[in-house]
DNA sequence: GATGAATGAGTCTTCATTCAT
DNA sequence: GATGAATGAAGACTCATTCAT
């Protein structure tokens, strides 16, 4: 993520020893666990340092404050999505239309179900984060990906790129939310993932004919 | 909502009269100023009784707890959203596919976006509140309402309706979100939603042909 | 005293009820006996609700914050001691000078030592506390009230009555803190207060022959 | 200062070697500067070793504890305070009373309000430390030295000379701090400073004849 | 010797909930 | 039935001090 966070946002040093890098991570899994163990409200500073292994002054040391921490960690999280999407997108530059939106579809989808528990709990976290900056430079990086991609389709050419690109990333952002927000079964799940790739697919050809 | 909620978390009392429905209804509207105004982790019983113009005493004669409110007050919201897309498929039994998603569309997207900011606040208040039976019922609710629209278009006849309808409903549901919560202009939400139509009717025609 | 206090260190409300004015009374009289037995730097709220009796809830329905009770007490200090020179100014008026200048060293002398202990509380807990406005209040009520006794002398006039008050009042106030602050022995202590009305009484003869 | 501090309130060592001391001088400076800057309650160790430029652990080989480091502080002030005062009445051994009087009032008013910002800073900073001693100590010395110059006045002959000069200090030294507390405009203040002269000496004759 | 990361006891403050009036 | 003062457990955050490197 390159988005500048919002400077109280910021942690308060970065990393530079191993030791350091290590504990912010163990910092990170704990807070994550904590999320899923306990559910959002009961995220505590020092049950997540305890968790952590470390002391809340330690974990002061790395985060000025909860909501640094947080969004620290949806930040680390989008950008191992962001990468993941990114590489995919690039990985089929030239390809056919066809294996794009299946690639976009699977790599997103992966992101997101791998560790769905850890992406819920990530949900969580961001309610109440001013986290604008963060999605939006998420949305920005997504976006540049997989126009750059479609651009370079062989089998198609878009008149309204734009708007085709944000509606087919919403879709398949929304979807995917949603479907692994309500927990439905995962053969169900299989199969709507099987339908979008279907109907994005329909509506590039319909639109980049 | 037909959805038994779960035990602790229902009304202490449901309102029988008029006074009470009159002091639910301000309690409830209390609870969304605040949570808009103030965000939720300022969202406080005393706050909110005070907005409300009633003793914290009063309030939780009708809520037993500050959960159930919110369980209400989601309760209450998505039976309205679901009112109103019932209504429409109501509406639409027997006409064209194309009006169907149309009205679909239609509904929910305006449902969701006509009060934008309480439809966010809302979300807010629903994080770690249990309110997946909630959520469950509302999409049987929808599901049911949707199959029996589709079931009596003229021009369509669904191998897998169930698959159907429920892809289609998690890529509306799940795209208006996403939309809204990116907080895009008002000229792009509009495009979207336009592309979305076309794109759903494009997938119900390839799928009910 | 008048002195509007800065917003945020007002009392959070002002107790109206007869049990909220012993509640608030006994919180003052908690703090003087924190701050007399354990200094400054163990006036905790904790222990200042405790040993008033209530729980630090209740404390802070009263005072909004730690600061705005210091404040709050200084300024019931400061009104009690101004009070008590306002009475002896008042029923001096018209006396001789002597009289004058007995009567005011008499009275702010006792005011301050009469309950040395909790003026040398009162005295630490002021620091940091952003009380210029209180002390600046003060210091304007005295000096009215010494004014006016001074102009009713029949036995002076003074030429520059303002320059001659406030270096009458410097001197009569820091000398008081001065020797109370050092701790003399009481025989010393009662010694160079009879030096000081002298001194005093010697200036304005001087300045207002 | 001769005043034998509390045992636990003496600095660890000794600065002995040029290198140290310049280091102590260091952590004074930045002590001072962090109160003045940021107030009695920012006033952490870290910072000040920040400010200095040496590490908190450095600090801590100087003093062992924070009071240790506010004790030397104020100790190394009035040390510097008491010899100006010294100086001046060594210089004014055998001069007339009126010149000693201006000659002391001079040199204690300079000495407190040359940086009268860090003399603020420092009566903060002795708030609730155990310093007694030092203002004890403090005050024999004074008293030494103006004794010693009051004896040698051509004339005057003081019966009690130990209570004209404790209530001689007393007046001065108060004074001089209420003046500068109440923040008054310079104008006033040295006109102040003129009429206490002058009351000083009046007492100074009276008492002396 | 110097460093500064780590510690964790201790602070202030909030807020859901109760219950005497 | 309504009120809102009182409660106190629990949370975020600070900072003097230590000690491994």
């Amino acid at each position: 993520m390159t988005a500048t966070a919002p400077r109280h946002l910021s942690p308060r040093k970065r990393p530079r020893q191993q030791r350091a890098a290590v504990t912010v991570d163990a910092i990170f899994e704990a807070t994550i666990q904590v999320l899923l163990s306990e559910g959002i409200h009961r995220l505590t500073t020092t049950r997540v340092a305890e968790r952590a292994g470390v002391s809340v002054g330690t974990m002061y040391q790395y985060f000025p404050h909860k909501q640094a921490l947080l969004y620290a960690l949806n930040e680390r999280y989008l950008d191992i999505v962001a990468e993941r999407v990114e590489r995919a997108c690039q990985q089929h530059r030239g390809a056919t239309t066809a294996a794009m939106v299946e690639a976009l579809v699977t790599a997103y989808w992966k992101a997101k179900t791998e560790r769905s528990e850890v992406t819920r709990a990530l949900y969580r976290s961001a309610v109440e984060l001013d986290n604008e900056a963060l999605i939006e430079a998420f949305a920005e990086r997504m976006d540049a990906a997989t126009i750059a991609m479609l651009r370079s389709a062989p089998d198609a050419h878009y008149a309204d790129i734009a708007l085709v690109n944000v509606t087919l990333l919403s879709v398949i952002f929304g979807t995917v939310r949603n479907v692994f927000e309500r927990n439905l079964p995962l053969q169900v799940q299989a199969d709507i993932r099987r339908q979008l790739t279907t109907m994005c697919l329909s509506y590039l050809e319909a639109s980049g004919g």
